[in-house]
DNA sequence: TAGTTTATTGAACAGTGTTCAGCGGGGCCG
DNA sequence: CGGCCCCGCTGAACACTGTTCAATAAACTA
């Protein structure tokens, strides 16, 4: 029965040349100035056709966030694997980094643009994201276990740290926000050099999720500035 | 000549309470599912009106983009004036935290809401954010003039570490995307701490324009990943 | 060949940001 | 005070947007 397997083949090259169309068109315009009309119109298809192949533009972009997840799983992946656990980590996260540079089509869409939809609970990739950030989270293990981070540091602690340092250079990079004669390659590597060494300096072991909050001496109280403020159903 | 005075000030009442009801609705719904005509509907203007107070929808955006940097450079400063330099730059960094939680409205428009349009050179608030960064800049000189810092540390590459890395935080706390037992606070606390820490390691004294790029021992080529993938010509 | 399935389409709907001729009620001058 | 003019504002339209659906035509099954 080759007739079914090829209309699906033929039915899957559809669908893959609208990605390819889209993930083309959302980088060169942004997600806000594509349309579904300008997808059709680039893989000489009526508007409503793309209507059987995805349930919406949203959900164009979230097929294209979960292949760019599994891109960066990839290239997690293939950092991964070293004997030393502190030279893991390094080697992971600059892979993130890389990510960012090579497949920044991907990186844009996933970190960058702020015209994309929301990711919500129910997408589809979420697991996957969170299965990621697990394995991120034990290869950190790996070095508190083994002495490189002081006992008692929080892993998930660590890797949310490092996540949140690690995006800022690869958003400034890829966007070009650096001045003409700063390297973006040099910044990332010396944010993750100084955050690893915050980290072995040993001052993230005071986190837990009972601490008290009051963290730093008080400031200045801005009260009448939070008036007027309303709070949203998400 | 009172008359046009009262015409300005009546006319920035109405202006006022555009960016009222644009302020509300963008932190209620998402920039994105806000429309000139329902800000239109809500002070009983008709759509058009709103024409003659801002050129376009966007430009409605980036008034309260400005107003919000604005309060943020009020946070900020009333938590400077420290007489220990590395007490302010954790006080002011701290601030920048504090109005993500105090100015959800505003923080959430100027660094979460990814369906907002993109600050352009063109955008009259672009010099003000400059400003305040040279500010901070400079406050990190001071900590490197004092000692407290190591010499030789460019304060420009910590200020950008540190604001990447108390921007995760700040973003994962507005959003709730932390489990139920975690403590925003503690974590953009110890976010905060451990940048502080690896400055004062001195990892970043590294950093220089010309440094060269290889940073770290090459990761296995992914080569397939990388095909079919096409560039834009922005 | 006849019937069925189904991918695809043109046309439409509801909504969007934006523009513009024209209305009308104020302020200014004779 | 009366007439003019200015200009804020409106209603209606334009050119889009994402999305839906009956109808078509082509491909496959029997």
């Amino acid at each position: 029965m080759g007739i079914k397997e090829r209309q699906d083949r033929d039915r899957q090259a559809v669908r893959d040349s609208i990605l390819d169309a889209a993930r083309e068109l959302f980088l060169a315009d942004g997600y806000r100035h594509v349309s579904i009309r300008k997808i059709a119109e680039r893989i000489e298809y009526s508007p409503a056709a793309l209507y059987s192949y995805f349930p919406s533009k949203d959900d164009i972009f979230y097929a294209l966030a979960e292949e760019g997840f599994r891109r960066l799983d990839q290239h997690v992946r293939a950092a991964a694997g070293r004997p030393d656990p502190l030279d893991e980590v390094r080697a992971c996260w600059w892979a993130y980094y890389r990510f960012s540079k090579e497949h920044r089509e991907f990186f844009e869409l996933m970190f960058v643009d702020r015209s994309v939809p929301q990711i919500t609970e129910q997408w589809t990739g979420l697991a996957f994201v969170h299965q990621m950030l697990q394995h991120a989270s034990s290869r950190i293990q790996r070095c508190i276990d083994d002495g490189i981070f002081p006992s008692g540091t929080n892993a998930e602690v660590v890797m949310h740290v490092l996540w949140a340092a690690l995006t800022g250079p690869a958003v400034i990079g890829s966007g070009c926000r650096l001045a003409p004669g700063e390297d973006p390659d040099a910044l990332a590597r010396d944010v993750l050099e100084v955050t690893l060494a915050g980290v072995r300096a040993g001052v993230a072991t005071t986190f837990a999720p009972c601490t008290p909050p009051a963290p730093l001496s008080p400031v200045a109280p801005v009260s009448e500035a939070s008036a007027g403020v309303r709070r949203h159903d998400a």
